[in-house]
DNA sequence: ATCTTTGCTAACCAAATGGTTAAACTTTAT
DNA sequence: ATAAAGTTTAACCATTTGGTTAGCAAAGAT
């Protein structure tokens, strides 16, 4: 066997796993679909991937190691609260219309198995938002913001960031607009939600 | 047969099936679970609601209906923007807690299938955020609120108030915390998150 | 009392589904 | 060239699953 062919059948099927399992989750996914998708007969699957849970988990772990990062950017760089605010709500909104289905597929299986966080937790260390906590407690009391508890914080954050695109069929709904409308709401939020959490704890 | 004894059957089949599809979405619930769960016979699921679909369609609009209204408090009364998002936190939060897997639901099953939100608004006239909007704009205008969008606002309020639910398992992972000290997090919620949006778009 | 309608169950069915196997084909090593 | 190892497929299997059926049981109507 070629070393080139090997990689591309086993990376063949993993994208193709990957889009079958995003769209309709473990449950309503079907092997044979991802073979289809794949090009390949379903016993390779089990080839390579022993199981569907194996092959689930798989992709499970490649999305969240693919969000992980954007994450660590605002837990554990340097810059102060307001710029990592700017950053990450800029950087994450582009990196999810670029992954339209991470967000979406992570919570959903999270909840339908919220033990796999363990997992996570193990193989991803930095997941620790103490240094952020830490970074919002020190500003507070230097001045630069109100009052501010680094948790909450840290919730609105995520929320105002994840909420639309886990949401979106809800928000394309209520501002009763389309797919292309929709992804100018997100770019426009790109900057607005950074102006509206700095305006919210920013001391003036 | 007692009619009393008929509605019963018909309503805790209805209660099961609400449980499981909840928890485990159209995909995964199993019609013999919900037959068990009921405590009944696998048939009278079809004897009263034809199909597993029919079943799901009448659980879903179930929980939806529900939550209507809600919504329509922040949409459609006529209380100062200031009064509706501090009202609309308090009162959502505590209808979550008392729900907890509704949010999960709709926005899950919205996404597996987003035509049913087309049923949904035939039913349910009045989301509709043009109200909301006008009177956001209205309250800029007189200066009580800074420069602010209608629609990004509402989706701003959405997301603060129902994302930390929906994200449930990663919350308490980045927290570290378990489901009494998540509970707790979010009565904070109740009026830490309408004092965020107040601060942030108020005028002062 | 008995006849009809309604509620309910056990047993059954066909299709779908995750997974396996045996054999063929390819590549690599000797 | 040939053997060994790795890759791929068609056919198959056991189980699960949504759904059906035929008949029993209970209640209401006559």
């Amino acid at each position: 066997m070629t070393k080139t062919k090997d990689k591309n059948t086993e990376e063949q099927i993993l994208m193709a796993a990957k889009d079958v399992f995003q769209t309709k989750g473990m449950d309503g996914a079907r092997m044979q679909e991802i073979a289809d998708k794949a090009g390949i007969n379903k016993a390779m699957l089990h080839y390579y991937y022993r199981s569907k849970q194996l092959l689930f988990e798989a992709v499970f772990k490649n999305a969240f190691s693919l969000l992980a990062p954007q994450l660590n950017k605002i837990l554990n760089d340097n810059s102060s609260i307001e710029d990592k605010v700017k950053n990450f709500s800029s950087n994450y909104i582009s990196f999810i219309i670029k992954h339209p289905y991470l967000p979406n597929f992570i919570i959903q299986e999270l909840n339908r198995n919220p033990d796999f966080i363990k997992n996570i937790q193990e193989n991803n260390s930095i997941l620790n938002i103490d240094k952020f906590k830490a970074q919002v407690a020190l500003e507070v009391e230097q001045g630069i913001l109100k009052p501010t508890k680094g948790d909450q914080l840290f919730i609105n954050i995520l929320a105002l960031n994840i909420f639309p695109f886990v949401a979106k069929p809800l928000v394309k709904a209520f501002v009763k607009t389309d797919d292309q409308g929709f992804k100018k709401l997100m770019e426009q939020r790109k900057t607005e939600v950074s102006e509206f959490i700095i305006h919210s704890i920013k001391q003036h």
